[in-house]
RNA sequence: GGGCGGAUAGCUCAAUUGGGAGAGCGCUGCCCUUACAAGGCAGAGGUCACAGGUUCGAUCCCUGUUCCGCCUACCA
C-alpha cells in the first residue's frame, strides 16, 4: 500500500473550492425533520441581499459554522437555516442611485417598473454574499435558502400584519415619528443615530405684548423652528416668570403672537433662561407639552426639511430670504435677520446629540404624518419575562440587563416606511366611504391617504369594503420595515403559518449567534413574535459576539480607509487561518481587534499541521498493529492522554461558548504536545519500519492524527478535511464523523507524571547547555541522577529517549551516587541531578550566566524571608500557604546552593588553565 | 444625563472563589538538525492606570480619580 504524498507548504485555494463543492453535492448539510437524532438549530442573522461580506459577517458566520459543524459531527439532527433579508431601505437607496446615475428616478419609473428594477438587481447582486459564505466554509442547508420577500415569508409577513390588527396591537395614527429627508421615509427610535455634536445655543428675545420694552429670552439649539412655535413655556413654580403665564409675546420675524404657558414637566428651571419654545410639530417634548395645552401644531418643514413658511405669518422679507432653504442653509439666514432687528441677546456654543438616519447618516427630523405603529407593551412584557426566568439565554450576561433595561422602557414600534421596496401594508381605504377622492402626492402620484380614513386590513385584497362599495379600494402606498418580517424568521423560514414537519422539529431553534448592534433591532423583537405567534420562545441561547474592529480599536469603515476584507485574506491566508483567528479572539464581552499579523500567525499553524501530516504519510507505509494503549509505547500513551485532555477541555470550551480557550486549547495541543513533543518522541521508534514497535507507533500516528483532525474540524473544515482523506480512514467525508470524546483506558496518570520527570531533566539538560554556550545542535555527554526511585527507573527506562531528544551521547545514569566530579557542571531541581563536563566551554561566560541568575535567586530568598519572618503573615497565613513558602525558601536556597557550587566548579576548572 | 465594560509585556489578550502574573504575535541571539525557515532552540521585556481603604498579604474585594470604549437619553 502507498500512501499519497503532500506537497511542502499548505495551499489553500484549490482545497477549499474542491471540498466544498463536494460535501454540496453529496448533499450533507442538507437538514431532514426526520432525522432520529436530538435537534440542534440555528438561523443566520440574514445579510441584506444586495450586500456583501464584511468581516463582522465573517466572524458571526464562523463561530455558527463551528457549532453547527460540532453539533452535526456529534450526530445531532443539525438544521442551519440560511437566508438573506431585503434590506428596504438600503437596497433601495442603491437603485435608487443607479436610476440617478442614468439621469432617470424611480418617480419617473412609477412604482411597478421600479420594484422590477430592484427585483433584478436582487437577482444579479443577491448571490454574492452567499457565495462569500459560502467561501467562508458555511455549513447552512443551502437547499432551504429563505428571502424575506419569499412568497411563504410575504404570507407570514400579512398573517402577522392581520392578526397584530385584530388583537389591537397595531394601530394607524398621525404622530411625530423620526423623518430622514434624504430617504424620504419614517425611522423607527432605533434606526436614528445619536451623534455628539457642537452647535449653538441661541438665546432669543420675546416680546410681552403688553409690554414690548420687557421681554422674555428663550434659548433654542434651532433658531428656524421659531416660525412653529406656538407657545413659550416656564415652570410654573419659577418666581422669575409665574406672573408672566397667561400672557402672550410677540414671535419675532412673524405677525404672531402667542401666549407663555406653565409646564412643569418640560421647563427645566436651571436649563438655559428658564423659558422654552414650543414648537409642537417638530420636536417630540414639545408635541406632548402641545397636547398638554392643545396648541396648534404648525409644521414649516416639508418632505426634504426645507423651510415652507407659508401659514406661519413670518414677515415677508424673511420667508422670502429661507422659503424652500434647507435647514442648515436657513439658520445662518435666520440668526442674521434675528441679530439686524435686535432680537438676538446672545448665542454660545453648544454640546448636543444630533440624530441621524443609521442608513445615509443625514439629519433627521422629527416629523408629523400618519404612520402604523405596534403597541409594543403587551408583547414586550412577556419577553422580560422569558429573559429573566432564562427560558432564553443571554450569554454573556451582561448583555441581559442591557436588554432587559431597553424591554422595560420600550415605545410603540413605527413600522411605516414610505419607501416601496418592502412589504406593502396590507390595509386598503374605501375612497367612496371617505367621500371624497384621497389626494395624490405630485412627486410619484402616491395616494395621501387622510388620517381618518378607515383602513380594512387583510391578508389579500378585498373585493369590496364593509359597505359593499366595490372598486374605490386604495391599498396604503407604505411598505413595513424590514424588521418587521426579520422578527419572523426563525419561525417563517421553516414555513410558518403553515405547520411544517421542519417547523415542528426545529423550533424553537436552539442558539442564535448575533452582534450586540442588533439585539434590539432583531433579537428582541423575534422573542417578541415568537412567543406572540408561536407561543414559544424563537431560540433557548443568544450567544452574543463582539464587534470587529482594525488594530487600533476603530471601527472598520469604508471611508476610513482600516477596512480587512475577508475575501483578501481568504485568498492571501486561506479561510481556515481566518476562521482560526476569528475564534481565537473572540473573548466574551470584548470587541475583536483585528491585525493581518495575526491572520498569518494562523496561517502558519496551518502549515504547521501541513507538515506534520506529512511526517505522518511519509512514516505511515507498512504494516500498523493496534495494541490496547495500556500496551503501547510510552511516548504512545503520553500522547493519548494528552489528546484525550485535549478533547475534553475544547467540548467542554464550547459547550460554554468559549470559542477563544477551545481554538487556544486546540492549538496548543497540535503544536506543543503533538508535534514538538511526540512526533520528535516518536522518530527513533520508526526508524526500522518493520519494528514491532514501529507497527504500533503508525497505528497510533494515524489513530491520533485522524481523531485530531476530527477535533479541529469545526474550526478548520478544508485542511482537515484534506488531510483526513489521505490517512487510514472509514466513510466518504470528515464531515459527518462523530466528533472525539474522551477513552478512560487513553488517560494515564502515570505517563504524565513520568514525562513530567523527563521534561525535568531535560529543562536542566538545556540550561547546562547555555550556560556552557553549548548550542543544542552539540552533541554532549552527561551524567544524570534520578533523586527518587521513579525518577530513577524513568531514567533507566527512557534513556534511549532522552539521549535521542537531547542529543546526548552516552547518558550516563548513576544511581543514589553524588554525581558531582572534577571538570563537572552540576545542576539539580526537584527529582533530578544533572551534570556534564565543562570541557571547552567558555568559562568567562558560563560564570557570568551562572552569577546573573544567581543575583535573581538572592533576591528573591529576600523577600521569601522577609516574609516568613513576619510573625502576622506565620500566625495567619492558611497552613498551605505557609508550606508553600516554607519550600519555595527551601527550592531557592538549595538552588543558590548549587549555583554556587557550580560557580566554584566554573573556577576550579579554570584555575589550571589559568596556571599554564 | 443615566447605565455597562475596560485599563496587565512593544501589540492583542488570558489568569473564578485574595498567597510570587501567563500565552500568541512582535523583538534579540544562535541554528537551513530529512515533516515544517510559514521552522527549531534560547532569551530580553511587567510599580498588573492613579490615590486611598479592608487584610498577615491585593492585579483580584471596597471607595474615589483619570483616561478609553460601548449602549442609552427629548435638557431646550
Amino acid at each position: 500500500m502507498s500512501t499519497p504524498q503532500l506537497d511542502k507548504t499548505y495551499s489553500p485555494h484549490d482545497v477549499e473550492n474542491r471540498w466544498y463543492q463536494r460535501w454540496i453535492d453529496a448533499g450533507l448539510f442538507h437538514a431532514d425533520p426526520t432525522h432520529a437524532g436530538q435537534p440542534y438549530s440555528m438561523v443566520i442573522p440574514p445579510p441584506n441581499v444586495t450586500g456583501s461580506l464584511h468581516v463582522g459577517h465573517a466572524l458571526n458566520n464562523t463561530l455558527q459554522d463551528i457549532l453547527i459543524r460540532w453539533r452535526r459531527m456529534q450526530g445531532r439532527n443539525v438544521l442551519w437555516m440560511p437566508g438573506t433579508d431585503h434590506a428596504g431601505i438600503a437596497t433601495q437607496n442603491v437603485v435608487e442611485r443607479q436610476l440617478q446615475a442614468e439621469g432617470t428616478s424611480r418617480e419617473a419609473l412609477g412604482r411597478e417598473e421600479f420594484l422590477k428594477r430592484v427585483w433584478s438587481w436582487k437577482e444579479q447582486s443577491g448571490g454574492t454574499i452567499i457565495g462569500q459564505l459560502k467561501k467562508l466554509g458555511a455549513s447552512c442547508d443551502w437547499e432551504r435558502e429563505r428571502f424575506t420577500m419569499d412568497p411563504g415569508l410575504s404570507e407570514a409577513v400579512r398573517e402577522v400584519f392581520v392578526r397584530l390588527h385584530q388583537d389591537g396591537l397595531l394601530y394607524r395614527g398621525e404622530r411625530l415619528i423620526n423623518w430622514c429627508p434624504r430617504c424620504l421615509t419614517a425611522l423607527s427610535d432605533i434606526e436614528v443615530e445619536h451623534e455628539e455634536a457642537t452647535g449653538k445655543l441661541y438665546t432669543i428675545r420675546y416680546h410681552l405684548v403688553d409690554d414690548p420694552t420687557q421681554c422674555l429670552l428663550v434659548a433654542t439649539t434651532r433658531p428656524e423652528t421659531l416660525f412653529g412655535d406656538t407657545a413659550v413655556a416656564v415652570h410654573p413654580e419659577d418666581e422669575r416668570f409665574r406672573h408672566l403665564i397667561g400672557k402672550h409675546v410677540r414671535l419675532p420675524l412673524t405677525s404672531r403672537t402667542i401666549p407663555i404657558v406653565g409646564d412643569s414637566i418640560l421647563v427645566d428651571r436651571e436649563f438655559g433662561t428658564g423659558a422654552v419654545k414650543i414648537t409642537p410639530a417638530h420636536d417630540f417634548n414639545d408635541f406632548e407639552a402641545g397636547e398638554r395645552h392643545e396648541l396648534k401644531r404648525i409644521k414649516i418643514l416639508d418632505l426634504h426639511a426645507h423651510l415652507r413658511l407659508a401659514g406661519c405669518l413670518a414677515d415677508s422679507a424673511v420667508a422670502e430670504a429661507v422659503e424652500n432653504l434647507p435647514v442648515a442653509k436657513a439658520r445662518p439666514k435666520i440668526e442674521q435677520f434675528l441679530t439686524d432687528q435686535g432680537f438676538l441677546d446672545k448665542s454660545e456654543p453648544h454640546k448636543m446629540a444630533l440624530g441621524k438616519c443609521y442608513r445615509c447618516k443625514t439629519v433627521v427630523e422629527p416629523f408629523l404624518s400618519d404612520q402604523w405603529f405596534v403597541k409594543i407593551k403587551p408583547l414586550a412584557e412577556p419577553a422580560i419575562q422569558v429573559v429573566e426566568d432564562g427560558r432564553v439565554r443571554i450569554i454573556p450576561e451582561a448583555w441581559k440587563n442591557n436588554y432587559l433595561g431597553w424591554m422595560r422602557d420600550i415605545k410603540d414600534w413605527c413600522v411605516s416606511r414610505q419607501i416601496w421596496w418592502g412589504h406593502q401594508i396590507p390595509a386598503w381605504y374605501c375612497e367612496t366611504c371617505h367621500g371624497t377622492p384621497f389626494l395624490r402626492r405630485s412627486s410619484d402620484g402616491a395616494p395621501l391617504i387622510p388620517s381618518d380614513a378607515v383602513a380594512i386590513v387583510a391578508k389579500t385584497q378585498p373585493d369590496a369594503c364593509p359597505q359593499g362599495h366595490r372598486d374605490a379600494l386604495v391599498q396604503d402606498p407604505d411598505v413595513l420595515d424590514t424588521w418587521f418580517s426579520s422578527a419572523l424568521w426563525p419561525f417563517s423560514t421553516l414555513g410558518w403559518p403553515k405547520q411544517t414537519p421542519e417547523l415542528k422539529a426545529f423550533y424553537p431553534t436552539s442558539t442564535l449567534v448575533t452582534g450586540l448592534d442588533i439585539l434590539f433591532f432583531w433579537v428582541a423583537r423575534m422573542i417578541m413574535m415568537g412567543l406572540k405567534f408561536m407561543g414559544e420562545v424563537p431560540f433557548r441561547d443568544v450567544y452574543i459576539h463582539a464587534l470587529v474592529r482594525d488594530a487600533e480599536g476603530q471601527k472598520m469603515s469604508k471611508s476610513k480607509g482600516n477596512v480587512i476584507d475577508p475575501l483578501h485574506v481568504m485568498e492571501q491566508y486561506g479561510t481556515d487561518a481566518l476562521r482560526f483567528t476569528l475564534a481565537a479572539m473572540a473573548s466574551p464581552g470584548r470587541d475583536v481587534k483585528l491585525a493581518e499579523e495575526r491572520i498569518e500567525g494562523y496561517r502558519n499553524f496551518t502549515n504547521k499541521i501541513w507538515n506534520a501530516a506529512r511526517f505522518l504519510l511519509m512514516h505511515l507505509n507498512g504494516e500498523r498493529a493496534e495494541l490496547p494503549p495500556a500496551q503501547r509505547s510510552f511516548p504512545d500513551r503520553w500522547i493519548l492522554s494528552r489528546l484525550n485532555t485535549a478533547i475534553s477541555t475544547v467540548t467542554h470550551e464550547l459547550e460554554q461558548y468559549r470559542f477563544d480557550r477551545a481554538s487556544s486549547a486546540i492549538y496548543q495541543f497540535i503544536w506543543y504536545e503533538y508535534c514538538d513533543k511526540y512526533i520528535e518522541m516518536v522518530k527513533p521508534a520508526l526508524k526500522d519500519p518493520n519494528s514491532e514497535q514501529a507497527k504500533s507507533t503508525r497505528q497510533t500516528l494515524a489513530e491520533t492524527f485522524e481523531t485530531m483532525m476530527r477535533l479541529l474540524h469545526p474550526f478548520m473544515p478544508f485542511i482537515t478535511e484534506e488531510i483526513w482523506q489521505t490517512l487510514p480512514h472509514d466513510g466518504t467525508s470528515i464531515v459527518r464523523k462523530p466528533f472525539p470524546t474522551t477513552k478512560t483506558e487513553w488517560e494515564s496518570q502515570e505517563v504524565e507524571q513520568e514525562f513530567a520527570l523527563l521534561e525535568e531533566c531535560r529543562a536542566l539538560m538545556n540550561q547546562e547547555r547555555a550556560i556552557l554556550g553549548h548550542t543544542a545542535g552539540k552533541r554532549l555527554h552527561f551524567n544524570i541522577h534520578g533523586k527518587t526511585d521513579v525518577a530513577h527507573s524513568a531514567f533507566i527506562k527512557h534513556k534511549a529517549l532522552i539521549e535521542y531528544m537531547e542529543n546526548v551521547e552516552n547518558l550516563s545514569i548513576s544511581g543514589g551516587v553524588d554525581i558531582a566530579a572534577p571538570h563537572l557542571l552540576t545542576l539539580t531541581s526537584g527529582s533530578t541531578e544533572v551534570g556534564t563536563s565543562m570541557e571547552g566551554a567558555d568559562l568567562h561566560k558560563a560564570k557570568d550566566n551562572v552569577t546573573k541568575q544567581m543575583a535573581v535567586l538572592q533576591k528573591e530568598v529576600a523577600r521569601t524571608r522577609q516574609k516568613l519572618g513576619n510573625p502576622d503573615f506565620v500566625a495567619k497565613a492558611p497552613p498551605e500557604v505557609l508550606t508553600d513558602h516554607r519550600d519555595r525558601l527551601a527550592r531557592e536556597s538549595r538552588m543558590i546552593e548549587l549555583l554556587q557550587q557550580a560557580l566554584s566548579q566554573i573556577t576550579l576548572e579554570q584555575t589550571p588553565h589559568q596556571a599554564s
